[in-house]
DNA sequence: TCCCGGAGCTTA
DNA sequence: AAGCTCCGGGAT
């Protein structure tokens, strides 16, 4: 028996199956999707098995056998197999890297190297003592003691021996209970003999003869049983208890809530909705919904609804949040309905409870996943409903290879289970409205609010004229005004600090220089705490400089609007309100989110003062006014979503204020108030600003009316990266269709990241049939040629931006 | 002549 | 990716 092997090497040869030998005792537990132990050239690592056969096109002779299996059962079921050979090619990625995603990261193999002693005669004291009675030691301790030099030389004498060990990180968190040994005669034998004065031990076993259930950890036995450690220890040094490793689930602690699962009577918009998704579902159609409703419409209502139909149906649902931690509210909302059928999976969790989450999916002992961009991997067998909630939002785009779009791996798993998909927002991307228009997608539209409360009214202030009537504060008279009137109501303000693109700096006031990274071409950001200028791309961190760096004037300081700065003005101002901020200073710590949003709904505070994370989600009825310090930061990127992204900003925030039965009132403060981006905002209604925006994608032949792709090259050297990155467009040019246009090579809109020049080409077309093969000659040509030169090539097919 | 670092090759 | 062999140049 033969097994084709995908092994944990990312590299371009190595990029295909190998075959591998099955011995015969391992023949009967060997399965597509097992991960394995093979020997590879000379070292042992781990793979994936993707397919079993008889015969081998290979000489048998050359073919080694398998180490071991790990997997008694696959982790990697037949439909993911198939989607990550789809992703392989979708994506431009390694075969490895689709495989390896789809995992938890605990499920991932790591590689340690070990040194083993064979012939100690000729190996001198220092080295010897180094192993003690040891056979094998670390690497590391030759590398710490510095006698890796000297290492070497034992290694080609054949002295010792070089051995790569796979470590699984995968572990299973156990706990220890407790339970009568099953041989009734025995415990009743023991029991009579017992002495007299063993009145504890007695008692235990009495009561312990009395439970239904069969074992029980220490804790139980102390706090039931009145049990402690020495008579538990004494009746297992008897033989009367016996002590078990039982596998237990990390609990994921959340905050105490005092509120339960309420179901919304659906208004009949919602109910139109739900019974068009219904129909998909009954009939097992893979439709894919965009449900298009404005903030406050009552989606999640709609998400719960369907999903409960699928598990009624024994089938299970997959539910998307852009970053879950951010929304504990959404999570809350499941758990309350579904209680122990939900898993829950996002990046505040930690290795071992991303597993055993996972492991609740893998096992089928849930029927829901509410989690980010990686759940979409979660290995249901029998999927009933895939919904992302914010469709627009670009964190379902993974950044790295393997760059997925969460929304087209939802959308082929829907076909794979044939299975309706949502995609649901107050604000689709251009892509899927676009897409609903021609009925690729169904569109499902909530114009409600769903407790009929009115959208709140959206004031525009110019910024400019505050200014020339010499208001130089960051807040407005409106603004301000409006702050002072909600906090007499004692009602709820939400400040939004428009972050992106944008942070304090340190700026010289005489000759106007910004301190940037020395690696990075990216000005650095202030942060107060030890008076630090941080990079956001590369990590590099340096005191603020008393003076300017060009011409030595001390005329420099931080400039722009940090959340600190903006807290210390609103005390200033309103000296009796009582602040909350939240932003990445403040919520770095685990559960930080949490407790703060649990705060501010606990009415603690009466302005919740927040950068992007706190523009989705939050519902508390308490909140009326939302105020956008600057609604510009967003507009001056060098993207072409620059626009998009920014209207989805100003709505998705402004349609935090009067959700409930209070109105609420929104200001937006901003330089441009004539852009349409900012002045669509003022309705909030979407299909106007869509078709303006249409109109300038069409015109700049952007998509949706042009499928993307970006390529990057990047080098140490300057004119090394520029020159490659003009061969790679010349090629692209010569070797693509007359009607695709190549454009560049143009020097990225960030022209250094650590260190290395970035230089780019932009692919735009309509249709391009032989684009993926092409693009995979040129990754060919990359990687025989240029990454001699030290090249780093990257391709985005569909990038989130192009910055 | 020894020893290293770099280039090139291979992995089943 | 990572470990091996081969080869050339500088130190010995």
């Amino acid at each position: 028996m033969i097994v084709e092997v995908i092994v944990d090497v990312s590299a371009y040869p190595i990029d295909r199956p190998f075959d591998y030998i099955v011995p015969e005792d391992l023949q009967t537990v060997i399965e597509r999707g097992s991960r394995v132990h093979v020997p590879f050239g000379n070292r042992k690592v781990q793979g994936f098995i993707t397919n079993i056969k008889v015969h081998s096109d290979l000489d048998i002779s050359k073919l080694k056998e398998i180490i071991s299996i790990i997997d008694v059962e696959p982790v990697i079921t037949e439909e993911l197999l198939q989607l990550s050979k789809w992703m392989t090619n979708k994506t431009l990625c390694y075969e490895i890297d689709a495989l390896q995603v789809m995992l938890p990261a605990a499920l991932r193999a790591t590689y340690k190297k070990e040194i083993m002693l064979v012939e100690p005669d000729g190996v001198d004291i220092e080295s010897l003592a180094l192993f003690g009675a040891k056979e094998t030691i670390a690497y590391e301790v030759f590398e710490k003691a510095g006698l890796l030099r000297l290492m070497k030389k034992y290694l080609n004498q054949g002295n010792f021996r070089l051995e790569t060990v796979i470590k699984q990180n995968a572990k299973v968190k156990t706990i220890a209970k407790y339970r009568i040994v099953k041989d009734v005669e025995l415990v009743h034998t023991q029991l009579n003999e017992l002495p007299k004065n063993a009145v504890k031990q007695k008692e235990l076993i009495e009561w312990l003869l009395m439970q239904k259930q069969p074992s029980f950890t220490m804790e139980e036995l102390k706090s039931f049983a009145k049990a402690n450690n020495h008579t538990v220890k004494a009746l297992i040094d008897k033989g009367i208890l016996e002590k078990e490793k039982k596998e237990i689930y990390r609990e994921i602690n959340s905050l105490e809530y005092n509120d339960q699962d309420r179901r919304f009577k659906l208004t009949d918009e919602q109910q139109e909705a739900l019974q068009k998704i219904n129909d998909a579902q009954d009939n097992d159609q893979n439709t894919t919904f965009l449900l298009h409703g404005i903030t406050g419409s009552g989606k999640t209502e709609i998400y719960l609804n369907a999903i409960e139909r699928s598990i009624n149906e024994g089938k299970q649902a997959i539910m998307l949040v852009p970053e879950i931690s951010l929304t504990p509210q959404m999570t809350r909302r499941f758990k309350l309905r579904f209680d122990d059928q939900v898993a829950v999976m996002h990046s505040g969790l930690s290795a071992g409870e991303k597993f055993d989450e996972w492991r609740k999916i893998w096992r089928g002992e849930v029927k829901v996943v509410v989690g980010a961009r990686s759940a979409i991997f979660a290995p249901f067998k029998n999927l009933g409903l895939i919904i992302l909630d914010e469709e627009h939002e670009s964190t379902y785009k993974q950044e790295d290879t393997p760059r997925y779009h969460a929304r087209d791996v939802a959308i082929w798993r829907s076909e794979f289970h044939n299975c309706p998909v949502i995609l649901g927002s107050a604000t689709p991307s251009l892509e899927s409205y676009a897409r609903a228009t021609k009925d690729v997608y169904t569109l499902l539209t909530l114009n409600m609010r769903a407790k009929e409360q009115s959208l709140p009214i959206v004031n525009i202030v110019d910024m400019r004229a505050e200014l020339k009537n010499g208001n130089r504060s960051m807040f407005s008279v409106g603004l301000a005004d409006a702050v002072r009137e909600k906090l007499e109501k004692n009602e709820q303000i939400v400040l939004f600090l428009n972050k992106r693109g944008f942070s304090s700096f340190v700026l010289c006031r005489d000759c106007g220089t910004v301190v940037e990274c020395d690696n990075c071409d990216i000005s650095l950001t202030y942060h107060r705490e030890g008076e630090q200028l941080k990079c956001h791309y590369c990590g590099h961190e340096e005191p603020v400089p008393k003076q300017c760096p060009e011409c030595s004037s001390e005329h420099i300081r931080f400039f722009g609007t940090g959340t600190q700065k903006v807290e210390e003005e609103i005390t200033k101002l309103f000296p009796y309100a009582r602040v909350l901020r939240m932003d990445v200073d403040t919520t770095r710590t685990k559960g930080s989110h949490e407790r703060i949003l649990k705060q501010f709904g606990d009415g603690e505070a009466d302005i919740l003062l927040g950068t992007q994370m706190i523009a989705k989600g939050l519902d508390f009825p308490n909140i009326t006014l939302v105020g956008v310090l600057n609604a510009d930061t967003t507009l001056h990127l060098a993207d072409f979503r620059a626009a998009e992204k920014t209207f989805q900003l100003m709505t998705q925030v402004s349609g935090r204020a009067g959700r409930h039965d209070k109105e609420g009132q929104v200001y937006i403060q901003t330089y441009t108030p004539e852009h349409y981006a900012i002045e669509y905002s003022k309705s909030q209604l979407y299909e106007p600003f869509y078709h303006k925006e249409m109109l300038v994608r069409k015109q700049f032949e952007y998509p949706p009316f042009y499928y993307l792709t970006l390529v990057q090259v990047t080098h140490e050297n300057v004119l090394l990266a520029a020159e490659y990155a003009k061969l790679a467009t010349d090629w692209l040019r010569m070797n693509l269709s007359s009607t695709t246009m190549v454009i560049g090579p143009t020097s990225s809109a960030i022209s250094k990241i650590q260190n290395r020049y970035r230089y780019q080409c932009l692919i735009k077309y309509k249709k391009e049939p032989i684009l993926v093969e092409k693009l995979q000659q040129l990754i060919k040509i990359y990687r025989t040629e240029w990454i001699k030169k030290g090249i780093i090539l990257t391709i985005d097919l569909d990038p989130s931006t192009i910055l």
